[in-house]
DNA sequence: GGATCGGTCAAACGTTCGTTTGATACGCTT
DNA sequence: AAGCGTATCAAACGAACGTTTGACCGATCC
């Protein structure tokens, strides 16, 4: 039987939902090798060795988000010049991209991302961040001018409050359908993605909102 | 040289240290043992096992917060009775139990327990899970009760949100002094958790607050 | 048509893991 | 003093891990 997408994508395929589901640790290269049909030194083949492997997968994913989050901001400051950008605009392009992608084809890779992002592995923790430099130079900028009566500690404060409730939000999902008996529905990604905005708008405003 | 510690309490502290700091499966026994100053055959001696060694670092820790938060809890609802109680001290007695364990002895636990929420083992996730029954259910009804103008399915978002900015806050301090550039200190915990209760309070009551 | 190279394969490498074992030492009670 | 649990110890167990090796295959190029 011929496989029709290359062993290196199969590989990252399955590394990605293994990984995510049982931690970088808890999936072995048999796993993966067999899951994906190929042989057990096709991943040192293909990408030198399993970090190599684990860092592939995360900028298959990270590289594009990160992409999206830069074009919205850019076009929501574009569309306030020369005023200051609009905040809950500011909040949209950051956490738009990132609830989108934990919700379509890398639901799964974005549990991983939080789980690694407290990986004991210095070598991955290091990998993940230098995705990251851009975004928040950025964002710190475009929040300032969005917000200049905050003090600038007291923003990247909420920023860091708003991080969390968007990391919690896209990973453990599961547990707030559990936690609510079935009463909160994550099916309608941009209802949770406005519930999100409204919490983090407020938040991010002090109580001083709109 | 004799030890004053005894053997168990070494090794539970030597694990706790080290699962926060290496991960739940970066752990040898080996490790731990060594570290402790106790024999590799300690842990399946006092513990049976390495997994019921995982469970009993978390009760330690677990049992006390939990039993603060409910305290606090019942002094809150008892001060504004027959009133609906106040939607701050509600979050505060929620919150100030959790911050001040991830700063204290508890600091390294509190990432260990963060890391361990989104552990690949399904017998330690629902071991930390069984820990929180009666928080959920407590806190649930007081916030309904201090907010009955929030939907109910709403009112579960928001509190979603505001446990990760929570977990969020405890795990990662170190990530937001980096970002800010030593702009934001974390060392007046009674000002972090004002921090955070102001952006819960504002986010919960959803822009209308105070 | 022989050589070359990317890709795959089974098999084995050495290491580390959690756990078990049997012996040994200490502090009780009788 | 003898007997008996409790606790600790060194040593070994089998299993699983990441990685390496050398042979094999098919397409491409000279």
């Amino acid at each position: 039987m011929t496989q029709t997408v290359p062993t290196r994508d199969r590989l990252l395929d399955a590394a990605e939902r293994l990984f995510a589901e049982h931690g970088l640790d808890g999936t072995s290269l048999r796993r993966i090798t067999t899951a994906a049909d190929a042989n057990l030194a096709a991943v040192n083949y293909h990408f030198g060795s399993k970090l190599e492997l684990v860092r592939a997968v995360f900028e298959r994913r990270l590289a594009p988000m990160n992409g999206e989050r830069l074009r919205l901001l850019d076009a929501a400051v574009a569309a306030a010049a020369p005023a200051a950008p609009d905040l809950r605009a500011v909040l949209h392009a950051f956490l738009a991209p990132a609830l989108s992608l934990g919700r379509k084809d890398g639901r799964e890779f974005f549990v991983l991302i939080a789980r690694a992002h407290s990986t004991p592995h210095a070598e991955v923790q290091s990998a993940i961040v230098e995705q990251f430099g851009d975004v928040i130079a950025r964002f710190g900028g475009a929040l300032q001018a969005a917000l200049p009566e905050v003090p600038l500690p007291e923003l990247f404060w909420r920023v860091h409050f708003t991080i969390g409730a968007l990391c919690h939000t896209v990973v453990n999902t599961d547990l707030l359908r559990l936690a609510s008996g079935g009463l909160c529905d994550d099916a309608d990604e941009t209802a949770v993605l406005a519930r999100l905005l409204d919490f983090a708008v407020a938040g991010m405003s002090g109580g001083a909102a709109r």
